[in-house]
DNA sequence: ATTGTTTCATAACATTGTTCTATAACTGCG
DNA sequence: CGCAGTTATAGAACAATGTTATGAAACAAT
């Protein structure tokens, strides 16, 4: 209260920066490749920048989940209305693009950072878990039940089909990712029947 | 030829005590947090019987996956005379009780640490890749092969079908591992019916 | 015993996440 | 206008860890 001091560096600017640069760096170079100091090189700063506005690598890392969550979040939105084979295409499209961050999402990968949670900023508080997963489901969610609505899905549970739904296509991009280059398939083709085959699986029984 | 010298600690024996060793610390605690010092004083000797036996961590986890790669295959090729859903259950129990091996072997964590590819020891050599990942699949297509002949399932691709049963087991394994905890999902449950629906989504067309 | 050779534990090194510290940048007041 | 007060930040110091280098230990041959 008594007097102003020096004017403020890390600010919400510096914060979105250095929230693009890791992701970027993440994306090439994997989380546990990219250091600190790259970071904040990258970002024109120094590694304080990354404790004063996050906390620590860690939350960094969790920011810039959460950061991707709400693309590819978007992504799903967007192709949800189209259909479930386009919510199932639009997954693999994202995830395909995005490699690292994907794995960094949904491989579990984050576990090895988690256990010094923020206070809870603006944004990077928390730790990523399942929450986000579920509000990543809802598109696909509805357009189950959309597809439910049009007879193409039987009166089963919606989220047991949705996470059928789910579980199906992240094996297939999970696998791809990690093995796809040194296994003999035609990966669009199986995608393509997968998704055909899921379909069939829960349509209305006779 | 001259003279022999020293005779040698770093033997065979002490290279299976240092994969036990090593698969039991990155199953307690993952491969990111476990330490060459601290696999070595549990191994009872110091870090250069790792390097002298393995080549480094790199090397060494990947014989430790490789080491969990005929464990599986083997709990795999039991199951796979008992038909399909029981491989698929046998396949879900492995990993819910190899947890962080099992992310090391399929969730493409391992690939943080390619890059140093070793000599090729007996067993050591080589990044663990995707002929491993097929190899671990000859169960499930076998037992694929059995539905077949028995009319359970239809004249479909083998490799297809066993590639989306793989995926969708795959899937859910993974989500359950990352996530599990903090979804409101009936995990048996929702498995039980997962594998049904993959034996339904195949089965021959009337 | 001495020498030579090989093996291996330990010490030194480089990198990286994190914490500490001293300086920089500003305000308000004399 | 300068000086004290305060806060933010860059950079130095620290700790841990993978890796490499070094020198001592253990044995054979002479």
């Amino acid at each position: 209260m008594e007097s102003m001091a020096r004017p403020i560096v890390h600010d919400d600017a510096l914060r979105q920066r250095l929230l693009d640069v890791t992701a970027q760096l993440v994306d090439r170079e994997g989380p546990e490749k990219v250091t600190l100091r790259d970071i904040a090189a990258a970002g024109g700063t120094s590694t304080s920048a990354i404790y004063s506005l996050f906390g620590g690598k860690s939350q960094l890392l969790t920011a810039v989940v959460n950061y991707g969550f709400r693309s590819f979040h978007a992504s799903q939105e967007i192709a949800g209305k189209e259909g479930l084979k386009a919510t199932g295409w639009a997954y693999r499209k994202w995830a395909l693009e995005h490699d690292a961050l994907y794995r960094l999402m949904f491989g579990g990968a984050m576990d090895a950072y988690a256990e010094g949670r923020s206070a809870g900023g603006p944004d990077g508080g928390g730790l990523a878990d399942g929450g986000q997963t579920i509000d990543a489901m809802a598109p696909l969610i509805g357009a189950v039940t959309a597809a439910q609505a049009e007879g193409v899905i039987g009166p089963y549970n919606v989220m047991l089909i949705a996470t059928a739904f789910w579980a199906q296509v992240h094996g297939l991009v999970s696998l791809e990712l990690a093995r796809g280059a040194s296994m003999p398939i035609d990966w669009d083709a199986l995608y393509d029947a997968t998704l055909d085959a899921g379909i069939r699986a829960w349509a209305p029984r006779p």
